[in-house]
DNA sequence: ACAAAAGTGTTGCACTTACACCCATGC
DNA sequence: GCATGGGTGTAAGTGCAACACTTTTGT
């Protein structure tokens, strides 16, 4: 078999931000390890890449280990390079966010890693780089959910638009005027009302809307402006 | 030295997509390799990171090695993992994108390969993936440039609105109306206006306008909305 | 004087914002 | 009957798109 010569040939691991929702805070899914390095820390879920898998393959595996979940919303967004980011031996890595319904996740899939949602703005301090990574994927799923529809997937099938705009206000720390919010959300045409209503948070009931599935594919890389004054909320 | 065990080790490499714009189109600086693998044939400029560089750091070295440009604006975009991407060995790719003032750039700078620039639309056949992470970058171009104002980075330091507006057309292979652009340009607080004029393009000469840096800093990651219906224009 | 490109203003429309009241229900 | 959250409409302002004529100057 012919090689490169003369090259250093270097680790390539995947890390997943795993973040969700919880009804009025954006979360995140941290593990526990188990094993060394930095064993008893905190740190995000990641792994080696394998020998006959690409990094999403890698990412979805990976992902798949900690939560039990398979078709989640994944996202590559960067590669961090440091020489020095792990310090037991040169680690590159790629990073990926996933969006879950928190609800889906049960707990305790994996016995290797003891898993748990921590609040965005009360989290551990997390082993290597890990920290700055997150700040990345918080930056960039705030762009990106400007300007197009990815935080459904943080929501069950069913969901309410009080639900949903408590999500928006959670992600950009900020309140919406919930008639303009309505307007702006069913003017997509990507929500469909469903007859049933959810009871469990007022009196009236709020009904249930889901997701037009051919307009949600059709639509989910055009440019809607989901916020106002995006100026102003975004980085 | 602790190493990671039982984990294989990669080639991690950087490849460069670099974008060039001569006043009437868009091109990209091709490599034509005078090594093996694939000895003649049209590749990205890339290479290996080195033992004690990071992502960005081997970018700005590959990039200085083919082109002698430090201080590039220089970008990642995406990395490429299939194991089966380079036929020599596996190896993860993170790729760049460079926009350069063409001009700047000088002939024959390196030796071990002859660079060339290709029209966008006229380029020859790539090695390995390369075509495709061409058209990654491509459609990153012309999202980022929608909302924030890298196409500078493709002009001299003076240039004059009608070149601007030509540029802006060829990215996104259309045409807008010289009213609107113009307006919409200078209502930014971008542009400083220059005494002179580029007399090249017609009689009447085009006044030249230079970047105002300090606004350029403030308002580089500020979402400002370049092209009218976005909507229509990116994927 | 004519050709060729630069520069500039206005109007209508669509979208966005700001804002306040009624509705349905469980207790 | 009242408290709680859900749902809706309107008016003013802003930003965007469409559109045509004048200016300059080299030949």
């Amino acid at each position: 078999m012919i090689r490169y010569s003369g090259q250093t040939r270097i680790l390539v691991a995947v890390d997943c931000i795993i973040f969700g929702f919880d009804g009025e805070h954006l979360k995140l899914l941290l593990i526990h390890r188990g094993f060394e390095p930095e064993k008893e820390q905190w740190s995000l879920m990641g792994g080696f890449i394998g020998t006959e898998e690409d990094l999403d393959q890698a990412a979805n595996r990976i992902l798949k280990e900690l939560t039990g979940l398979e078709g989640v919303y994944l996202e590559q967004f960067h590669a961090m390079g440091d020489p020095k980011r792990d310090p037991i031996e040169r680690t590159v890595c790629v990073a990926y966010f996933a969006l879950i319904d928190i609800h889906k996740y049960e707990k305790q899939i994996s016995d290797q890693y003891r898993a748990e949602w921590f609040l965005l703005k009360d989290m551990p301090s997390l082993i290597f780089d890990h920290q700055k990574i997150v700040e990345l994927a918080k930056k960039k799923l705030r762009y990106k959910a400007a300007l197009h529809p990815i935080l459904f997937e943080l929501l069950p099938p069913k969901f309410t638009l009080p639900q949903l705009q408590m999500l928006y206000e959670a992600i950009y720390e900020t309140e919406f005027d919930k008639r303009n919010f309505s307007r702006k959300i069913l003017s997509t045409g990507l929500l469909v009302k469903q007859p049933d209503k959810d009871k469990r948070s007022s009196k009236k009931g709020a009904f249930y809307y889901s997701l037009h599935e051919l307009e949600y594919n059709d639509k989910f890389d055009a440019f809607l402006n989901f916020i106002p004054n995006p100026h102003a909320l975004i980085a």
